[in-house]
DNA sequence: CATTTCACCTGGTGGC
DNA sequence: TGCCACCAGGTGAAAT
């Protein structure tokens, strides 16, 4: 499901609502695909532990826990760390509340309250990571809100892929996915399919901002509900109202009027304007 | 190494 | 109503 602003919303939401609590008992289901970590060896990590606080890194919801002998020592010793994958959903309810189809798994806080993680596609991931050894987890990528003009235009030096491919790649730039990299593109005037090499400074750096632009809008109203996502309140975002071309196949250009274009970049869905981007 | 393709899953939609 | 093809926010392994 979710891209950078999704994941964020998230985060923010579960952050708010469970940062201070702690966890009592922890759950997973059966079925292998979610579980990067053991499920019994989550269980042994979860179960005790305080919740520091939540936060984003590229498409990861990364929980910071306390200490397992519950010192308040305010150091993370442990991190939890959610990937939604295309259909992952990360909730704040309830233990009282009907359990969804394709629930993975349920953490009871001291509060009473209980996040769960709901999954039906399970592309998802669920993992625990020991801090004792000092390794904090970071994606791979660099984060496409911050990184300098310099940064930006040195990923894609020399490259031959499609700029929409290198984009999606999580190792350049984290956080991207299909909705961010076709609306940056249209926003930037760019067509997905130009070799990621052959960009001129100046457009990349139009593409640079652009995608910051859009990503901070998309932020601001909750991120995109294209199908069945929520954030951790199950409410849904508006940013799908605001989306130029993304699923827009057929319909008129919101600058020019010309039909939007559907081709295949990478085996993804890719739409762009034929009239406003080149 | 860089790049492309495909498998992994369920569910919704639209055509016949 | 059923059946089928196709599409969907991602990514990592295998192939080229």
């Amino acid at each position: 499901m979710p891209e950078l602003p999704e994941v964020e919303t998230i985060a923010r939401g579960v952050d708010t609502r469970i940062r201070g609590d702690r966890i009592v008992e922890a759950w997973f289901s059966n079925h292998p695909q979610p579980f990067k970590t053991a499920p019994e060896r989550q269980v042994e990590g979860l179960e005790g532990r305080m919740i520091l606080g939540v936060h984003r890194t590229g498409k990861h919801i990364v929980c910071e826990l306390g200490d397992l002998s519950g010192a308040k020592t305010g150091q993370s010793s442990a991190q939890w760390i959610v990937h939604l994958g295309m259909t992952g959903r990360l909730l704040v309810t309830t233990p009282a509340g009907p359990v969804a189809n394709h629930t993975h798994a349920r953490l009871t806080l001291a509060s009473g309250r209980e996040i769960r993680f709901v999954d039906p596609r399970r592309f998802g991931r669920l993992e625990l990571r020991d801090l004792e050894q000092g390794a904090v987890f970071r994606g791979a990528g660099k984060e496409p809100l911050n990184i300098a003009a310099d940064d930006f235009a040195a990923l894609f030096r020399g490259r031959k892929l499609a700029i929409k491919a290198a984009l999606l790649n999580q190792t350049l730039l984290t956080g991207v996915g299909n909705i961010y990299a076709d609306e940056s593109l249209f926003r930037a005037g760019i067509r997905p399919r130009r070799r990621a090499g052959r960009l001129t400074r100046a457009e990349l750096e139009c593409l640079r901002v652009a995608l910051k632009t859009v990503l901070e809008h998309a932020i601001r109203l909750g991120g995109s509900s294209v199908s069945d996502y929520v954030d951790a309140d199950g409410v849904r975002g508006f940013f799908q109202l605001e989306h130029c071309v993304y699923l827009r196949t057929g319909q008129p250009c919101r600058t020019c009027n010309t039909p939007i274009r559907r081709i295949l970049i990478a085996g993804r869905g890719t739409h762009y304007c034929p009239q406003c981007q080149h």
